[in-house]
DNA sequence: AATAATTATTTGATATATCAAATAATTGCG
DNA sequence: CGCAATTATTTGATATATCAAATAATTATT
């Protein structure tokens, strides 16, 4: 059965270069605010430009609604975000990012939009636009299921 | 500051497609084996083919050390593999795959393979190529560093 | 040989991932 | 309206990720 060490698939690569990219992210961010993780600074990002419920985030992060609820905990605790009832649906929870939150974000941009640079350095823009399209057919593929 | 929103770099792409790979293979392989993890079957899998030191192991499957030493005490608990200390270098513990490991691997085999054919269903091998090119130039992007 | 430096692994602390079950609010329907 | 179904979130349990510090064995150096 021809079977493939699991190395020489491409899906290895895509975990390979996914988890260096976030040392990378860690790694720089970590110098600008000691304190925060790579994700938590995506969250921010997200909500720098609409405040949005809290399951409306964890999708956009690709986070499991449970993992949300403790990222949200900590990220509150360290005065980044707000959390309150939204009016209209009592079962959401409306995040808003604090001032606190927006002056760390602003802080942070610079290094993220260099990160992002950096690893997609010497990529022209038809790689990156091969890679993208080649990524959702990926994604679909995996979708299907659901 | 042209800054882009984080959903559109491509490398939420790639995380997006990691995750909904990860996703598809850890259902399809609990409903063969129900008590195993993708990564733990991937250990295994590469143990398979050699013995190798918990380090070495580590570095393949892109583990942490202390994760690893983690991952590693629960998958001889489910006696999937021993753990000895290497005579040669009393520091070193080498990894062996149990009977049952064995046999585990060989179930799991088959969909595994089916799940590397789903997610790459209609993807071309000239695609395939400029994938893996494109993820090995960001890795070693992010991988200047070091 | 004795000590310093390095290597392989572990442990503790904390964060995150994931599943299943629970809770609470809202919606749909007879 | 009243109740079943659905939706948003939480909690508990367990696995994994990550960093820093500790341990133990080995190697390099003086």
């Amino acid at each position: 059965m021809d079977f493939n060490t699991p190395t020489t698939t491409v899906l290895y690569s895509i975990e390979e270069t996914i988890k260096a990219y976030r040392k990378l992210s860690q790694l720089n961010i970590s110098q600008i605010v000691p304190d925060i993780t790579v994700d938590q600074a995506l969250i921010l990002l997200i909500l720098e430009s609409n405040d949005m419920t809290q399951t409306e985030v964890a999708d956009i992060v690709f986070k499991d609604y449970a993992s949300m609820t403790r990222i949200v905990k900590l990220m509150v605790r360290k005065d980044y975000l707000t959390k309150t009832v939204d009016n209209q649906d009592k079962r959401k929870a409306k995040l808003e990012i604090t001032e606190r939150g927006k002056v760390i974000i602003e802080k942070l941009k610079p290094m993220i939009k260099r990160n992002r640079e950096t690893a997609l350095n010497s990529i022209s823009d038809k790689e990156l636009d091969q890679l993208y399209k080649i990524l959702k057919k990926i994604t679909k593929n995996c979708n299907i299921i659901k």
